[in-house]
DNA sequence: GGCTTGATTCCGGAATGTGCAATGCGTTTT
DNA sequence: AAAACGCATTGCACATTCCGGAATCAAGCC
C-alpha cells in the first residue's frame, strides 16, 4: 500500500522502502530514523508521526528502541528527538573504512604546514559535502566553519569538485535545490548559469581544469581551492580544499596549487580522465 | 562498550539491550548493526550470527531490511556484510549537528552543584582561551573574572587544556607573546621552562595526564582543575574548569577531578579506537 | 564429478507488533 | 489561581508478523 500523506511544508521526503525477504517493522523503523536524520533541528514526536505517515505510539516505541540503543537522543525536557551518539559512533565506522579518507588525512598536516593554508577534507553526503577533517593553519582565517559543516555543491570550492567527480545520480536532489537558491541570488555563484546545462557546462569545465576554486563567492574575503582524490573508476571518494586569504594562491602555476593537485594525485588510483594535462 | 571479539563457539552475548516499552525484533536488529560495525571487515553471514548469538536465518532477515534501507552493504559476490553509505550519511548528520560546546554547557549546573565548585567553560580564539560559559557555586571564590575574560595559555588551567589539545598552528604567535612575558617574571609558571621546547614539554605533560591544573599561580589562593571536551579528530572543541580555593580537589583521585574527568569523556566523541583492538 | 560450505527461502506455530483509548505532566489561557 | 489544552507516554485485545529449523540453491574444493 502507498500512502504517502505528508502535512504541507514539512520536509517529508517520500520513502518506498521494501525489503523483500526483510522485516517489516523494521522497514518502517529505518523509515523513523531516515525521518529524524532528514530533519535539521531536533522534532517532536508529533511531528515525526506525521512525517512518516504513522500514529504516534508506533513511532514511539521505535525512538525508544533506538533511544535505548543511542542512535537517537531527546532532548532534555523538551523531549523532542534527535540523532544520538551511536550515530555518530557508526558515521566514524564507516569513515575509518575508507582507505582514501585515511590517506588523505593521514597528510593533511603536513599539507596546511607546507601552503601555510587550512586545509580541509570532505566528503560527499545527502546534506552536501561535510567536512570531516579540519587542520588549521596559523591564521585560520575561516571562522563559522568546523568539523562536520556542510558546504554547498555548487558555490564552494569543496562542493563543486565533488560535483565534478562525484556520483551524479544521487546528487540530483541536491544540486536541484541549490539551483533553485542560486536562481534567486545570481551573486552567490557568478559563473553558474542556473540551470541544468549550466550545471552541467561547469562540471565540464571543473573537470577540465582538475580542480576547483572559490574567490570569495562563497566566504567573502577567503580564497580556496580544491581537488579529488580518485578511486579506481574515476569517481572522487573525497575532497582536498586549501583555504586562505591570498588569491594569487589560487592561480594557475601556484605553488601552492600545484601542492594541492600532487597530494591527491599521489592518493588517487586514476588521474584526472578526460583532463589531459601536459607535465 | 567494551566487546571486541567473541571466541568461536563461545555464546557470549555481552549485549544485553532492552528497551522499555520498545520493539523486540528492533532491538535485535540493533543488535545485528551493531555487530556489523564492531567488525572492522566484511564479515559472513554465519560470522555475524555466532557473534549476535542468533541463528543466520533470523540476522538474514535483518540484513535484507539493512540493505534495502543502505545502512549496510555486502561485497561483490562474496556475500560479506559491511556498512553501508547511508551509515556514513547518517553520522555524518548526527556529526553536522552535533554542537560539543553547547551541549557541554547544558550540563555545567549539574556539575558546579555536584563538585561544589565554580565551573567555566571555555574556548579558543586569538585573545587566549575565552570564558564563554560561567556557572558559580555557592562559594563565590572567584570574582575577577567574567563572560568574555581572556585567560593566559601557559600559566592558567583552561588555557592549558587548549593549549595542550588545541590547534597548535594559530596558537604560535600567542604563545610566542606569553613567553616573553614569562620570561621576564618565571614565578607566573615555575613548572615552565620558558622556551619554545619547554612548552612541548608543558603539552606531553599535560596530554599525559588528561588535564590541567592550576594551584594558585594564576590566581593566588585558588585553585583550578581543567579538561578538555574532544572532537573526533581529538582536538578540544572547548575546555571544562572547575575552580575553587581546596587543593585537595585537584589531586589524582580526587572526586572532584574523576567527575570533572568524566563529564568531558561524556561529552567527547572518540574516533573508532575509542578502546578498541588495534590492527 | 561429487562433496562440503555457506547464503537464501519455505512453512507452521505462537510470540509479537499494532491501533485505539486512557493517563499523567507541563504549559498556557481565562 | 484554576482550568483547559496539547503532548508524550502507556494498557489492552486482536491479528498480523516474526522466529526457528529444515529444505534449496550456488559456489568452492578435493
Amino acid at each position: 500500500m502507498a500512502d504517502a500523506r505528508h502535512a504541507p511544508g514539512a520536509p517529508g521526503p517520500a520513502k518506498p522502502e521494501k525489503a523483500p525477504g526483510g522485516i517489516q517493522s523494521l522497514d518502517a523503523a529505518l523509515i523513523v530514523l531516515a525521518a529524524v536524520r532528514a530533519r535539521r533541528a531536533p522534532v517532536s514526536l508529533s511531528d515525526l508521526a506525521r512525517d512518516c505517515g504513522m500514529p504516534p505510539s508506533k513511532v514511539h516505541r521505535y525512538l525508544a528502541s533506538f533511544t535505548a540503543a543511542g542512535l537517537v537522543a531527546q532532548t532534555g525536557r523538551s523531549g523532542k528527538y534527535l540523532l544520538g551518539p551511536e550515530a555518530m559512533a557508526l558515521g566514524l565506522a564507516a569513515l575509518a573504512r575508507h582507505d582514501f579518507v585515511n590517506r588523505a588525512a593521514d597528510g593533511m598536516a603536513e599539507l596546511a604546514a607546507e601552503t601555510g593554508m587550512t586545509a580541509l577534507l570532505s566528503v560527499w553526503s545527502a546534506q552536501g559535502a561535510v567536512v570531516i577533517r579540519w587542520e588549521r593553519a596559523e591564521d585560520p582565517a575561516v571562522t563559522s566553519m568546523g568539523l562536520g559543516t556542510a558546504l554547498p555543491l555548487l558555490n564552494s570550492a569543496s562542493g563543486r569538485v565533488l560535483l565534478a567527480w562525484g556520483p551524479q545520480a544521487p546528487m540530483r536532489g541536491s544540486v536541484a535545490a541549490e539551483l533553485a537558491r542560486i536562481a534567486r541570488r545570481p551573486g552567490l555563484a557568478p559563473d553558474l548559469d542556473p540551470s541544468p546545462e549550466g550545471v552541467e557546462a561547469l562540471r565540464a569545465r571543473i573537470r577540465a581544469a582538475g580542480c576547483a576554486t572559490a574567490d570569495g563567492e562563497f566566504i567573502p574575503g577567503l580564497v580556496a581551492i580544491a581537488a579529488p582524490v580518485l578511486d579506481w573508476q574515476g569517481e572522487a571518494q573525497c575532497a582536498v580544499t586549501l583555504i586562505g586569504t591570498e588569491r594569487e594562491a589560487t592561480q594557475e602555476g601556484a605553488a601552492t596549487r600545484a601542492a594541492l593537485l600532487r597530494f591527491c594525485a599521489d592518493r588517487s588510483v586514476t588521474g584526472p580522465e578526460g583532463g589531459a594535462e601536459a607535465g
